[in-house]
DNA sequence: TAGAAAATCAACAGCATGTTCATTTTCGAT
DNA sequence: ATCGAAAATGAACATGCTGTTGATTTTCTA
């Protein structure tokens, strides 16, 4: 039987596949730290990774295929920290804990993050990113303000935005402060609006 | 003597150099709608536009060049209507005058806008757009609270972001309502928090 | 150790690119 | 209205990347 069936976690690969996969991602993530996509080439990546061309096309229909692999990837790990929080008969979150459950996940992906958060990253993708919770956090807000759903949408538009936002930041910044502090940062603001800089207990 | 010198306003140019832009720039944008701009070829909008192919090259690098001069004359509108509101001498604007004079100069290039601001957008001009304002608005921020540096850009990568976000939704809404009530909402929230859910006043 | 899977290498046609040059059209100024 | 300048056209070109194929070699798994 096979050691490792588990359906979310794919197939289990190759050895070689594996290495080449993570020589070709290493290699992508570095090219894009000094260029956008658009400026790199298949050929070049391939060379800066070592492997054959071949192979690439083995594994990816092009760079942008290989950048959506590594989002996906993203993504369900962030769906997985999240469900607990989101499933419908959970008791519901504060702002903090899903923040703090979002920036925790982010920060285990860092390098991912780096790139779709940097200037070369794609708009798309933070915004699948936000729609990933709106309905549910959109619900949250509705049963606990009697708000208009306009102005429910407006503030969640601008709110998660900031977020990411603050993400970016994050990113710049390594991600060197805890996920924790942030993700209090994140929630205090949006609390508190502009009142969060008068807020004593997160002076430093 | 020339009619027209106005430094800024650049070179008169010919009559028919403007038009051949125009039918560039509305060609670009309409496919731009429907497609990334990776997946669009110069072959491709020369002939969407009706124009030769050398006739682009006459103008711009590649479509990237294209993109970044359509994005700074947006900046430059940006500046000019900022300008008078930032100034060393000028009285400090409040957050609705500032986010008032930003949103509507932007509904005035909403074409540009549901580009650059759209899921094929690029992440690296509104991060130039949000620059523009930092310096000025952190020393505004900073004379009204005394929060710490760290707090200030933290409030301010938010809240910044934030606003690029209401603006991506007002863009995807085709920009219909009143550039005033989206940047009385936009400052609601960056002053009140989530107690903007229960400003009354905003209900519709 | 044998068979399967993956990576390599070489070669290929196809296509967009960016450039050049001669030619034609259109403009602006006289 | 005319002339010279500026801009657009059309064609042709070398170039480089693309994506695919088939044969071969390496490496893993069972």
């Amino acid at each position: 039987m096979n050691e490792r069936d588990v359906p979310g976690a794919a197939k289990a690969k190759d050895h070689r596949a594996r290495v080449t996969q993570i020589l070709i991602e290493k290699a992508f993530t570095q090219l894009l730290r000094a260029k956008p996509i658009h400026r790199i080439s298949v050929k070049e990546l391939c060379e800066a990774a070592g492997i054959n061309r071949g192979t690439f096309y083995a594994h990816y229909a092009d760079l942008y295929d290989l950048l959506a692999k590594m989002e996906a990837r993203l993504m369900a790990d962030l769906q997985r920290a999240l469900e607990p929080l989101l499933a419908e008969d959970a008791q519901e979150p504060t702002l903090l804990a899903l923040t703090s459950v979002i920036f925790r996940c982010l920060k285990e992906n860092e390098d991912i993050c780096a790139i779709t958060l940097g200037p070369h990253g794609d708009r798309e993708f933070t915004a699948r990113l936000l729609d990933m919770a709106r309905e549910r956090c959109l619900a949250v807000y509705a049963r606990r303000f009697d708000a208009t759903p306009r102005q429910l949408s407006y503030y969640y538009a601008f709110v998660s935005s900031g977020c990411i936002g603050l993400l970016e930041k994050w990113a710049q910044e390594d991600m060197a402060t805890g996920a924790e502090e942030i993700a209090a940062i994140a929630s205090g603001i949006m609390v508190y609006g502009i009142e969060f800089l008068k807020a004593p207990d997160l002076r430093e």
